[in-house]
DNA sequence: TCAAAAGTGTTTGCAATACACCCATGC
DNA sequence: GCATGGGTGTATTGCAAACACTTTTGA
């Protein structure tokens, strides 16, 4: 341990936004603080930037530690540095988002962790510090994302139907789509590969599966493109 | 100095990207380097973050402390990491980017500067550190800025013609546009006030002079469009 | 009268929207 | 056979794009 803080920045952390996805609504993952200041409360998964890492780096080491969730892109979303955003001394703090399948990923509280569990977006989460902030940052950051590059390889099942995809469009942006005009745009797009793949166990029509085509869906990565409703 | 620099939070850094526009080209503004490291070379204004302040303050008073530039608005971009981006020891810099009309603003070198001047932006910069890349990162916002808000008002004189405005965005995006749609466009966000005014001692025909509409602006700043070439 | 930039409208095509009914399945 | 969500096509509208000539002014 005194090893370890030799090497943390005392006065630089990350925080870390991981939304996902399940039963239809969008998701955000948080752990329970073992520590002071604000124990017991549920946060945002964040830590100390180490001396040897980048920031980029530290996002990935610390959300793993935290929570045991690995092998995922972060992306920088802005540096928080209100004074006393952190009770126990001057703590600027860089927050990072990622989207990511719940299903695919075991949670294990980590350190100073307690807990770590999946929140639905859409109640109300009593956040310390100024998490509240960093997660509407986070939110905001999320949405108009949505619109410029394709989203949902990261969020969803391999396999997926096409109305879980709008479903998951609609969560993030908060409003109703047309199905037929949602269906032709997003095909259009040519990024979805039909799959001879149907739904099990439902008790009505059977829903078609697709999976991303990820050359084309990189592609619009790097293209971006132009989403609306 | 003693106590300055008791104050100061020696691994943070700002690092200031001003646009201008001039003779109808997008400039930007550095500053010669009075010390070491790379004494003497043309960097972006930066400086050290103060315990007391929050990054936004630190942005604009470093401004001003390099440049003279003063009551501007900045606007955090990202925050750079490399663990070697300064030689002498880890320090993290935050990337604010700030719009200026150069007229409007009288540059006097600051302490530990040597000189502050505007570059056009289509000359080949030799820049130390990173800053190359955090010149190409604030560039990528201003770009995509463009095509979302409106701009301008900060980069021009009060009364502008519309070809003035033109000639900003094709520099911004490194385009031509058609003159009859862009005035279509521009003029369909009752944004622009026309002027009874015209250009004065030019070899052609005279143009009209405009003003923004301060409350029409902000309101698109709020809500943003899409401005597509 | 010439050069140089200002100013101005119309047509065309594509893409966004709105909209309603039949289909397959499990119970 | 009914409830549940899956799946499909067309007509309309509005916006983006392409495009060329006349006007004004100073030299």
């Amino acid at each position: 341990m005194s090893q370890v803080s030799k090497q943390m920045i005392k006065n630089l952390s990350i925080d870390c936004v991981v939304f996902g996805f399940e039963n239809n609504k969008l998701e955000l993952l948080l752990i329970k603080r073992k520590s002071n200041p604000s124990k017991d409360s549920w946060a945002l998964p964040g830590g100390f930037v180490l001396k040897t890492e980048t920031l980029d780096e530290a996002a990935v080491r610390i959300l793993e530690e935290n929570s045991n969730v690995k092998n995922i892109y972060l992306e920088q979303v802005h540096t928080f540095s209100r004074i006393d955003r952190f009770p126990l001394r001057r703590v600027i703090s860089v927050a990072y988002f990622a989207l990511i399948d719940p299903e695919n990923h075991f949670l294990k509280p980590g350190v100073d962790t307690t807990d770590v569990k999946w929140f639905q977006v859409n109640e109300k989460i009593e956040f310390p510090f100024d998490h509240a902030e960093i997660f509407q940052r986070a939110l905001k950051r999320l949405r108009q994302r949505v619109r410029t590059k394709p989203i949902g390889f990261e969020l969803l099942p391999e396999k997926f139907s096409l109305t879980q995809l709008q479903n998951l469009y609609e969560c993030i942006l908060d409003e109703n789509m047309d199905k037929r005009n949602f269906r032709k745009r997003i095909l259009s797009y040519n990024m979805l590969i039909p799959l001879d793949e149907y739904q099990e166990g439902v008790a009505h029509r059977a829903a078609r599966l697709y999976k991303f085509d990820s050359k084309e869906y990189q592609n619009f990565i790097d293209k971006g493109f132009n989403f609306q409703l």
